[in-house]
DNA sequence: GATAATATTGCAACTGGTTGCAATAGCGAC
DNA sequence: GTCGCTATTGCAACCAGTTGCAATATTATC
C-alpha cells in the first residue's frame, strides 16, 4: 500500500514537505538518515526545516512506512518497511554489516514469554559482535565502516 | 578489586573529579544518570565540569568498571560492575523494569555463531516489551515509568 | 619538597534530536 | 471558489552528549 494512502486514511495532511520526505526515503536502497534526507528536501524546497523531517520520520515510523534502526553511530537511520522487516549484525572490527530474518529471534522470544510471561518487541535491532571473516584475524586493518562517526 | 586500583593500575591519573564520579555511582543504589552523578559531585566541588562526568563515564565503562544502559528514556544510565551483568525486560505499559540474566541470551549467541559465524556482544540490553502482568490488560492506568522522560 | 612531562580538566562550540508556540496552510463543508 | 477549523510548519530554544584546545594539576623522578 502506497504511504500517501496510508497517511490519508489516517486522516494526516499530505504536505508538501511530508512527500518530500516520504521519497527521499523511497529513493534511497540503503538505509539513509535524517540529515541526508533534510539535504534531499532541500533541493526541491530550500526553507524546508530539519524538526518536520524529524516529526515525520516519527509519524511514517508509527504508522508502520519507514523502518528506523540505531548502528551505533551517533544517529539513526530509516529504510522504507517494504523492504521487510529484518535485524542486523554489525561487525565491530570490519564494520560489514549482514541482514538477520526477523525470525532469529523467534526462539528468545518464545523463551521469555514461557519464562517470564514477558512479550519482547524486538524492533529491527542492531547487534554488535565480530564477524566470521575478522574472528581469529587480531589487529587487521579496518578498511573502513560504512556508516561509521567521522572526527 | 576497587576502581581505584583499577584506574591506578591501568595509569589512569586519580584525580579528585574522577574519585567524585566513581564515589557517586558506587553510592547509588539503583541505575544513575550522568545529570544525577553530576549534580552528586557539584555538592563536593562546584566547578566541576559536566564533560569531564561524560569522559569519565567513557574511561569507567572501558574499564569495566560500570555498566551503561539504554532504557530507552533519551538518555544513559550507570551501575556499577560489581552488581554483575544482567539484560533487562523494560515493560512499555507499566514501566516495570525486571533484571534478565546474561545466560538467557545464550541461546541466541550460540545460534549465531553456529549459523552464521557472527560472535555477537551482548552488552546489558534493554529489551522493551509487554510484562505479564500487562498482558492481556488493555487501556490500563500507567502507575508510572521509573525512568520515563518527562514532557 | 621542587621539577618536568603529560594526562586531565574546563571551556566553548558543536552534534543529533526534541519541543513549545505563534504563524501558516491543507482540507472538508458550503 | 471561499471559509473556517485545526493540523502542520518554521523558528528558536532546549536536551544529552562529544570534541578541540589551551590551561591546569597529577605523578614520577630527582
Amino acid at each position: 500500500m502506497s504511504c500517501h494512502k496510508v497517511l490519508k486514511e489516517h486522516g494526516y495532511r499530505l504536505t508538501p514537505q511530508r512527500l518530500m520526505v516520504v521519497d527521499a526515503v523511497h529513493s534511497m536502497d540503503r538505509h539513509i538518515s535524517a540529515e541526508e534526507i533534510f539535504d534531499r528536501v532541500r533541493k526541491s524546497y530550500p526553507y524546508a526545516n530539519i524538526s518536520t523531517v524529524y516529526r515525520t520520520l516519527e509519524l511514517l515510523k508509527e504508522l508502520g512506512l519507514v523502518v528506523e534502526t540505531d548502528f551505533g553511530e551517533g544517529r539513526l537511520r530509516y529504510h522504507h518497511a517494504e523492504k521487510g522487516h529484518h535485524h542486523h549484525l554489525v561487525c565491530r572490527v570490519c564494520g560489514e554489516v549482514a541482514e538477520l530474518p526477523e525470525s532469529a529471534l523467534d526462539g528468545l522470544q518464545e523463551k521469555l514469554v514461557h519464562e517470564r510471561g514477558f512479550e519482547a518487541e524486538f524492533k529491527h535491532l542492531a547487534i554488535s559482535g565480530v564477524c566470521s571473516k575478522c574472528r581469529g584475524k587480531v589487529r587487521k586493518v579496518r578498511p573502513g565502516h560504512p556508516y561509521r562517526r567521522s572526527h
